[in-house]
DNA sequence: CAGAAAACATGATAAAAATCATATTAAATT
DNA sequence: AATTTAATATGATTTTTATCATGTTTTCTG
């Protein structure tokens, strides 16, 4: 098996404040698991017994809204750990987790990540910059959705996956998505995230070929409103 | 001088985990700040040389977006700290501190809770706690923005106001804020937010006297769709 | 207290987005 | 390969919300 010394998603993340002997612990009890496309990883209201960490692949975090509409609230990729909220807080999950397409998950105690918690200081101290970092993008997120238009959310968000996630060989983004995952990311309708892509499309913006989308036109979108 | 050690508003943080020692050591340091209404307490993209522990009055979290508009992100009450987190990201602030009301508040120096962060592994982890925590708000309320009506939206933050910052001896709510700073917490236009809140009284759900707002059918204003 | 400014209110209209309806195309299943 | 199912597409319509206009009331300020 894999070693989490070696492991390159490990070094995107505050696992790698941790002391070796820490990840030799964490290398012996993990265990590495693999999602199909759309499998639930976890869901809301779950009480999660570890963290998980993306080898490779990519998943999303949504949630069920009241008016039965799933919205993503986040998109992880390789390095990402899903779940550590709900573990530090001890708390359930708020969120459900499903993989967007083959992922491959490490699997890792609750234990492994707290007890370093609470006797590792640079590893406390790094989780705990990680986690003010993260409130950022749910601010900038929440204002995205109270103050832009659907088209505008939609031209963000193929600039954002673009920009994670990058490109294939052919130049377009590497995460393919239903038209209803865009909506569920937009929070908008998914025949207003279909008419908005085929928008784009006349007017150059984007290419699309099925679901793979490529930018054309990145300053365009940067423009639309 | 007040101390640290007795304050009440702590008990609603995490300064609540530190030593009695460390507390002393904030105590001796710490500095009493008066705001006025309307006062900015610090904006966007300053840097912070310490953190604001609210004693009494209420403050509100806001980002300038793209289009002019404010945002309002968050409100703050007693005990809540405001800069925490650029405080302990080390970055700029994100977001705009403005009193709603007159306001005093204790201004921390970033060492004060740094250094702690570092020594104090009950401190350290309770912080970690909570600001874990801090992240469901923010999802909800992203959720919120993306799958509500303004109606709702509206409907929902009279309930929070309510239910956080709780009524005075009218039973009206005890924050009083202009029609603008509605609309700039549920996102919407300024005439958006006065028309709704004049059909909530016509319909019964609330009472309004100029800025005083009562609650008058709870109940009916969770059904609002 | 008078005058100015800001906040509140409301109508009319325009724009944005959701919903409903119905094709068409692509993907999955047998 | 044929059939079913799901995803994409697009038109028509309605609902929601923003914007513009204008008047009234409240609050502030000299």
């Amino acid at each position: 098996m894999s070693k989490c010394e070696q492991c390159i998603a490990k070094q995107l993340n505050s696992l790698n404040s941790m002391t070796t002997e820490e990840l030799k612990k964490v290398s012996a009890c993990k265990t590495t698991r693999y999602y199909k496309k759309g499998d639930v990883i976890f869901d809301e209201g779950e009480t999660l017994h570890g963290v998980f960490c993306v080898r490779s692949g990519v998943a999303k975090l949504t949630k069920l809204s009241a008016n039965g509409k799933d919205q993503t609230v986040k998109l992880l990729g390789k390095g990402e750990l899903l779940g550590q909220r709900s573990v530090i807080s001890d708390e359930r999950t708020n969120l459900s987790a499903v993989a967007l397409n083959d992922i491959e998950l490490c699997f890792v105690p609750k234990n492994e990540i707290v007890t370093p918690l609470h006797e590792n200081q640079n590893f406390s101290f790094d989780v705990l910059q990680s986690l003010a970092k993260d409130l950022r993008p749910a601010e900038h997120d929440l204002i995205n959705m109270a103050q832009k238009s659907v088209k505008q959310r939609m031209a963000e968000t193929l600039i954002y996956i673009q920009h994670v996630f990058g490109v294939d060989s052919s130049g377009a983004l590497n995460v393919i998505l239903s038209r209803e995952d865009y909506a569920s990311i937009v929070g908008t309708a998914t025949e207003s995230a279909i008419r908005i892509l085929s928008q784009f499309k006349k007017e150059k913006l984007i290419a699309t070929s099925g679901k793979h989308i490529t930018i054309t036109d990145l300053e365009g979108l940067k423009r639309v409103e």
